[in-house]
DNA sequence: GCACATAGTATCGAAACGGATACCACCATG
DNA sequence: CATGGTGGTATCCGTTTCGATACTATGTGC
């Protein structure tokens, strides 16, 4: 589901540039990963609860996509009701200065008022 | 042309993520920037040359989106036959580090297979 | 006078994306 | 007996993306 970008990777050095965005590019890895950084588990419900605005269909797609390249592990208990916990996998966790980088110049240029980020959906 | 993603920034801290993500984000923008900040200068042509799978319309669309965004600057010569000269803006300069950490993690966990990544179209 | 290079634009259409909605099994609680 | 919470899946269907193709203007070289 993460837009098919590149079928072949061809942009010379560029490519690990490309490369790395095709793991995070996806409407909701970036947000994912950073909550996973900070949490380290959170549970499928627990997503939903941070991100008001992601369907049910969307948030597992983009958990198996994530699971599907590595970054992230999925681990099911065996109860009823059911329980699943989403972690990082190593590869994952060593995005941190990738993500680090990404939200210090977010948050030095890009101005985001305080208010327009909030956790409620605001409807 | 870049993926609407989300029309409010509701996630909390995870924002600035998104919004330097969205920013990024777009078929063809990381190479675009990348090779920016290699070149310094570039001009329409040279770009195809560097990406012979971009198209025109997509080549277009992504640069100007970058300029929208302030991250690129686009500079016409009232030659003939015409001369368009695309290079960083100061705020497109400073995404430096992000680029970097993109490429360093890409470098340390893509494996890129060196033949896999080259300039030809290889058709 | 024809082709080539420059830097694009316009239009078509297939494919992908992704929201809405309904549905599943199972257990606990009231 | 119905309702809620768990973690999803299946289907429909409008919207968006983006490649292919054709086309533009002007000046130079052959």
């Amino acid at each position: 589901m993460a837009r098919v970008r590149h079928k072949r990777l061809d942009c010379s050095p560029g490519c690990a540039v490309e490369g790395v965005l095709q793991l995070v590019d996806g409407k909701w890895k970036g947000v994912i990963l950073y909550h996973l950084l900070e949490q380290d588990v959170l549970r499928f419900n627990a997503f939903r609860r941070l991100m008001p605005n992601v369907t049910a269909r969307m948030l597992t797609n983009q958990l198996r996509e994530l699971e599907a390249d590595g970054l992230v592990t999925r681990t099911v208990y065996a109860q009823v009701p059911p329980k699943v916990e989403y972690g990082l996998s190593e590869r994952g966790r060593s995005l941190e200065p990738v993500i680090t980088a990404l939200k210090r110049w977010g948050d030095a240029h890009l101005e985001l008022s305080p208010g327009e980020d909030s956790l409620s959906d605001a409807a």
